[in-house]
DNA sequence: TTGACGTCGCATACCC
DNA sequence: GGGGATGCGA
DNA sequence: GTCAA
């Protein structure tokens, strides 16, 4: 199965690409790599089967992709990216996890220092040689070896088990707060995946100011990444992430749907908003300028024509055609 | 052939 | 110290 | 670079 193999060059080549602040082509080549990734038949398959122009039905896939795709099953290779990889010989494996650090940033550490990898990131940056720079500074320098002794311990992403019963106790404590009218847990948590990257919370409230000092303040917050007024973004002792968000009470529902996701799953509900003329963003639903669904997720779902579906199988894999049918399957309940 | 491709909050560095 | 710009993440 | 108008 080569599609995962192709995807990975794609997503680099579009790294490249945002380097040298390329508009568009990234969001191309992302959306490529994504549709690979998720095709449930192999690219060499269908190549072999029905040849180029197999290549060219898949959404997101057109001339130049399906080309580099062919020269890659043929040759084992794609030109192109060989091209980049030979102008910035950098291991992107290591480096594009490193958070707080973007194409940009990676472009001047490359071009001034040098750095080509995780280990020469770190000894520039414990030699003070980062903060100098056009556009970074002492801060930065100290926000990047953080994040590389993160990368160095784990992989970002963790299990469900292990998370789940942290993040009750502190739903049940931010719930416990006179300011919080409601709160959920939303993103991959809700949707009980396996593994979860970070974890959000949604907020109905007035008087978000307490809140959010309650929450960076929380028993094992290790590092707080950023406060304001409607948002804040911490770090666990355990190694992962926490977000919360304040919003309105009339646009909550819109809200929730957007932060639970999948990514896949909101483009293929704003697409068919779109169909309807509407369109669909984490504020609500609208038809021209007037909100017409946004307090709760059922109307949201139900002015699309759809059943809501539940979290749990909102990946973008046939539960939106079934629930515009009505015909989702029953989640067994216990 | 041509325009859209999400958009916004936060942190930070830069400029005045 | 304020204000618009940029990079990043979501 | 791809899609749809």
């Amino acid at each position: 199965m080569k599609n995962q193999e192709i995807a990975k060059i794609f997503y680099e080549i579009a790294y490249f690409l945002e380097m040298e602040d390329v508009k568009f082509k990234p969001y191309a080549y992302e959306k490529a790599a994504l549709t690979l990734e998720g095709l449930e038949r192999d690219v060499e398959e269908i190549y072999k089967k029905e040849g180029f122009e197999g290549l060219r039905k898949i959404p997101g896939i057109g001339e130049s992709i399906a080309k580099k795709i062919e020269e890659y099953l043929k040759t084992g290779k794609i030109q192109y990216y060989e091209e980049y990889k030979k102008k910035y010989p950098i291991n992107l494996d290591e480096l594009m996890g490193i958070e707080g650090l973007g194409p940009k940033r990676m472009k001047i550490l490359y071009e001034k220092l040098g750095i080509t990898n995780l280990k020469e990131l770190e000894e520039a940056a414990k030699a003070h040689k980062i903060a100098p720079l056009y556009g970074f500074g002492e801060k930065t320098e100290k926000n990047i070896l953080e994040a590389i002794e993160f990368a160095k311990r784990s992989k970002g992403r963790f299990l469900l088990g292990d998370i789940l019963p942290i993040v009750k106790e502190v739903y049940e404590k931010l719930k416990s707060l006179k300011e919080v009218e409601r709160i959920d847990a939303v993103g991959s948590i809700r949707r009980m995946k396996e593994t979860i990257g970070d974890v959000d919370f949604l907020v109905i409230s007035k008087n978000p100011k307490p809140i959010m000092d309650f929450f960076v303040s929380l028993p094992g917050v290790i590092k707080v990444w950023g406060k304001g007024n409607t948002k804040a973004s911490v770090r666990m002792k355990e190694g992962f992430d926490m977000d919360i968000r304040v919003l309105p009470r009339r646009s909550y529902g819109a809200a929730l749907q957007y932060f639970t996701g999948s990514k896949e799953h909101n483009i293929a509900l704003r697409k068919i908003a779109i169909q309807k003329g509407l369109k669909l963003s984490e504020y609500g639903l609208f038809k021209g300028a007037e909100m017409i669904a946004g307090e709760s997720e059922e109307e949201i779902y139900e002015k699309l024509g759809m059943d809501w579906i539940p979290p749990e199988l909102r990946e973008d894999r046939g539960e939106i055609e079934a629930a515009l049918k009505h015909k989702l399957p029953k989640i067994i309940d216990y």
